[in-house]
DNA sequence: GCCGTTTTCGGCCCGACTGTTTTCAGTCG
């Protein structure tokens, strides 16, 4: 069973407790397991049968043992015997915003509603009113819901952050020129460079905040103002994406700042431990428990050393250690933009790209790299866009004929290869062994069992022309889920060949994921940070999206291979050893 | 239900908003 799958189930059983008015820590840790087992980087399954659930931060005893049944039996029994008594429809009515536990809980035992068609019939007929606590306002309230969750489907809506970014930098830029403006960043998940984001928030900080709120509500991006005040607002742009601006004074820029940029985790983890130190924090200030004396900060900074922690960059606020290594001075040095010194997997009009070798040669050139390694797809690609051993042998003179042209930058031929059903490549080795560089990935037959797959993939790491596993697990965001390769078992035959495995940098893959970086790091293997790019315009796009998946990683400059120049990356590759 | 530089029991962030109420419960981020 997918881990996706698995913590759906828990966060089902979490809402089915919550129903049935359970106390709420009960709840969140059923919800914070789920979280826990989503971001496991490795099978959860395969974590129960090796007896290792409780490894899992959030899992305990109890719900290792759930976990357990799910996956003996296909249901938890808590759950089955919950929905005897609960409908399990009634989950269906949490998502309607506004409607927690308690008022369905109300709704279903006062007017025997037990799912959204029935709740649509009582609220046109005006029956919910008559509810202690609710009035004509929970009606409207609760057809504009239902309205709503049909509009947008089954799914709930998050945008991939390459859509977020570019929306909300070119909102800050302007923003933050406004004479009114002192300072503004933008924060939340953007900030934190989350791989999809639910909205975009603004933090500023002004004297005149009247004047900044009316200026970023009359902007040309947005569409309609959803609720405007002193202190900021909430506004849709043209796309559809909710914008929120809050504005504060200058002396609490940094504790508001701090505030927005959560994670809820992080945010949760580091109050908790300033209440054992006597201290209460919000966005308004750090307080003393005791005197109630508030010290507001200007800067982030401020915020972490009054609480005893060295500054955390945003990528790392998620709760996963980061607080426990800022306190002990053992957090990384995270890798930074300008580390990188080339790209090693890109196409061009040879296979299917849309700029020519030449293009993309001046275009890595003028980005400020040493080198760049042209990668089109192998022969039996599909689609039209196959590349014959002919070919790529004439593309290996192309690409000696114009390296000689580029002073001080090193063009270098390579190739994707796909790795065949059997595992096996498809060119001849005499061929690979004339490259300088091969990326092997599976562009064909995912379907044919997670075991398999992993077969494919060791296999490839085992060839002794493959530099590198190109994005290993498949997934695109939002649209497929990775393959249930052992990634394990993957980065070992990695780490023991020395062959690397990238983070693939588009932004619609961030493959390897940062849970999976991660792992691989740990576990010793070479990262390669690659764009895949199929253009100079994605060439320069997305290596950001690449450096933020490894800062999430916790990743440092030493632990990524082409932050390295061309000739000491040389010497690191398979072939060279 | 989880977890432990004050705890194996008794804690488990902080504040705003909404809609319904005359002081608050429920929900949300």
């Amino acid at each position: 069973m997918k881990n996706s799958e698995i913590a759906a189930r828990l966060r089902e059983l979490g809402d089915l407790y919550e129903l049935d008015g359970a106390v709420s820590y009960r709840v969140l840790a059923y919800k914070q397991a789920a979280k826990a087992i989503l971001d496991s980087p490795v099978s959860v399954t395969q974590m129960a049968e090796q007896g290792r659930l409780e490894e899992l931060p959030g899992v305990g005893k109890t719900i290792a043992e759930k976990v357990s049944a799910l996956l003996a039996e296909g249901e938890i029994p808590a759950a089955r015997k919950l929905k005897e008594r609960i409908p399990a429809t009634l989950v269906d009515m949490l998502r309607i915003p506004g409607l927690g536990a308690k008022t369905v809980r109300a709704i279903h035992d006062q007017l025997g509603i037990e799912d959204l068609a029935q709740l649509q019939a009582a609220a046109e007929q005006q029956e919910i009113r008559g509810l202690k606590g609710l009035g004509a306002k929970a009606e409207e309230n609760i057809l504009k819901g239902l309205a709503g969750l049909e509009a947008r489907g089954a799914d709930e809506e998050r945008i991939l952050l390459s859509h977020v970014l570019p929306l909300a930098e070119r909102l800050a830029a302007d923003i933050g020129a406004h004479p009114a403006c002192d300072r503004l960043e933008i924060a939340g998940s953007a900030r934190r460079m989350v791989e999809t984001c639910k909205d975009i928030d603004l933090i500023a900080s002004s004297d005149q905040p009247a004047d900044l709120v009316t200026a970023f509500v009359g902007h040309e991006l947005v569409d309609e103002a959803r609720s405007k005040g002193e202190a900021g607002a909430s506004v849709l742009t043209h796309h559809g994406t909710k914008v929120d601006l809050r504005v504060v004074a200058p002396d609490q820029f940094g504790n508001l700042l701090q505030h927005f940029t959560g994670s809820q985790a992080h945010n949760v983890q580091l109050r908790e431990a300033a209440v054992k130190q006597g201290l209460s924090v919000s966005e308004y200030g750090v307080a003393e428990t005791e005197s109630g004396e508030s010290l507001r900060c200007r800067t982030e900074a401020e915020v972490y050393e009054r609480l005893g922690y060295r500054y955390i960059e945003p990528e790392l606020r998620e709760g996963r250690g980061e607080l426990e290594a800022a306190r002990t001075d053992a957090l990384p040095e995270l890798i930074v933009d300008k580390d990188i010194r080339g790209d090693l997997h890109c196409h061009t009009t040879l296979s299917d790209g849309r700029s020519t070798l030449r293009e993309m040669a001046s275009a890595a050139k003028r980005m400020g790299y040493g080198y760049l390694a042209v990668t089109d797809h192998s022969a039996s690609h599909g689609f039209g866009d196959h590349v014959t051993a002919d070919q790529l042998r004439k593309r290996i003179d192309e690409v000696r004929n114009l390296n000689d042209e580029l002073k001080r930058f090193t063009l270098l031929v390579g190739s994707e290869v796909n790795i065949g059903t059997d595992g096996s490549l498809d060119y001849p080795d005499e061929l690979l062994a004339e490259l300088d560089w091969v990326v092997a990935s599976l562009h064909t037959s995912f379907r044919m069992g997670d075991a398999k797959l992993t077969a494919r993939m060791i296999m490839a790491a085992e060839h002794p022309y493959v530099d590198c596993l190109g994005h290993p697990t498949g997934r695109l965001i939002g649209r497929r889920e990775p393959y249930g390769i052992d990634i394990e078992r993957v980065c070992a035959a990695a780490a023991e060949t020395g062959t690397m495995i990238e983070i693939n940098a588009n932004p619609n893959r961030r493959d390897l994921s940062e849970h999976h970086a991660r792992l691989a790091n740990e576990a010793g293997v070479r990262i390669v940070i690659n764009t895949d790019a199929h253009g100079v315009d994605t060439l320069a796009e997305n290596m950001r999206y690449g450096i933020a998946t490894a800062r999430r990683a916790w990743l440092t400059k030493a632990d990524v291979a082409n932050t390295l120049p061309w000739s000491r990356f040389a010497k690191l590759r398979k072939r060279a050893g």
